[in-house]
RNA sequence: UGGGGCGUCGCCAAGCGGUAAGGCAACGGUUUUUGGUACCGUCAUCCGGAGGUUCGAAUCCUCCCGCCCCAG
């Protein structure tokens, strides 16, 4: 991907062509951040084309804040649009999206895993199929106001932390492959921080430059992501007992859908010293409790890996890949060994142990700034 | 119904005449484009019940109720 002099400088958005004579879909969510990376595009003289995707049920999610993709939030990306005078489409991918990230999540829960939907959105829905939208468009690039950076390079783009590490969203990207990053273009990743984006949407007089961050999984109203497993798998969730390391059964609950590894609320059982959630028995419908000191992790297994470093991921040296894992997206990367172990598949040994580490959460591989891809923690 | 012990927030528990610590749980909030963690805040006008002593008691006395242990 090196640059050919003889074409045409390369344009902000790392391409050999005018800026007018760009064609750039841009995911517009409704929210401030891909606004203002539509403003900011349109501004720079690109050929802008807004696009929605409408991810569920519209009548419910009407009023609720903080959230993405539905009722409200498409009117404000249609504003958005008519404010800066670019195109812009809503698509209905309700069905799609149910099928791609919301099934899934239920089932994981019900299996005594832990989803991240927002990776197989941005894994399975954005990045794939409204990118395909965006290449039948005739887009020449897609780009999104996720806060992560792209860097070009000879062996091709590279995935690395936002400049602003307090917004940072590489954790929910990992799974973005060289074919997507080698399309997708994030213009929000080297701000230094929010309030840059918030200025700009000032500036440019959005409808939204004002509207709160969205936040929690934005299906799921009110935070109450159990009773959406309830409503989509009626009866699946079964009581069951709580039981203790040491074997002790200390109580009951409602269905293993309700915890997941590290949790401590919601337990319930009071008196002695505080207990989390060691792991979870679906087969059983068994939630193993126990101290805190029990929730240290050193090793797991992953699957599904997406590699993104410069070698083939099997030629790793003796002792594994050196990397920096992240087992959650708020906490720091630390140091461990990747080992692949079959296709697709690997085990980390981290340095120093984790607390909380649990199966169906990612596992992103960091060097230093770069992503350097991922997998999903299995259950033992 | 002989002897001994105990009854303080949902649980554990300090206080032993001066006007109810703390921990766990729960609840609320902060942080967070996942769940969780962490952090902050709230949570007994009342100490099994009824009398009494005292300026003043959960703390002393009496009776009653309940539980536990030992001995029958």
């Amino acid at each position: 991907m090196l640059h050919d002099p003889d074409l045409a400088p390369l344009n902000s958005l790392g391409l050999p062509k005018l800026a007018g004579a760009t064609r750039v879909v841009v995911a517009m969510s409704g929210g401030v951040d891909s606004s203002v990376v539509a403003a900011l595009l349109a501004e720079q003289g690109y050929e802008v084309v807004g696009v929605t995707l409408q991810l569920y049920d519209h009548g419910v999610a009407q009023a609720r804040k903080g959230a993405c993709c539905a009722g409200r939030d498409i009117h404000d990306a249609r504003r958005v649009a008519e404010t800066i005078g670019v195109p812009h489409y809503v698509l209905d991918y309700e069905s799609r999206f149910r099928a791609a990230v919301v099934d899934e999540f239920a089932d994981a829960y019900l299996a005594g895993a832990t989803p991240v939907p927002c990776i197989r959105c941005n894994e399975r829905v954005k990045f794939r199929d409204l990118l395909e939208v965006a290449r039948d468009l005739g887009a020449d690039c897609m780009a999104t106001g996720h806060y992560v950076q792209r860097t070009p390079t000879p062996l091709g783009a590279q995935l690395r932390r936002a400049a602003d590490p307090a917004r940072d969203q590489s954790y929910f990207l990992f799974s973005t492959t060289r074919q997507q990053l080698d399309y997708l273009r994030f213009p929000l990743g080297n701000f230094q921080s929010k309030a840059e984006t918030r200025a700009l949407a000032d500036r440019y007089g959005l409808p939204v430059a004002a509207k709160p961050d969205s936040q929690d999984i934005c299906f799921v109203p009110n935070g109450s992501y159990a009773a959406v497993i309830e409503r989509l798998r009626p009866g699946a969730a079964e009581p069951g007992a709580i039981v203790h390391l040491d074997g002790r059964v200390m109580g009951a609950h409602e269905g293993v859908i309700h915890f997941t590894v590290g949790q401590r609320r919601g337990l319930g059982l009071g008196g002695g010293e505080p207990l989390f959630v060691v792991r979870l028995e679906p087969e059983t419908r068994r939630v193993i409790v126990g101290p805190r000191a029990a929730l240290a992790r050193r090793t797991f297994a992953l699957t599904e890996i997406n590699w993104l470093g410069d070698d083939r991921f099997e030629a790793a040296p003796a002792g594994g890949w050196e990397i920096d894992a992240r087992v959650r997206s708020t906490r720091p990367p630390t140091p461990a060994h990747l080992r692949p172990d079959g296709p697709g598949r690997a085990s980390v040994e981290l340095l120093a142990p984790e607390e909380g580490v649990a199966p169906g959460q990612a596992c992103v591989f960091y060097d230093g700034d770069r992503i350097l891809g991922g997998g999903w923690i299995t259950r033992d």
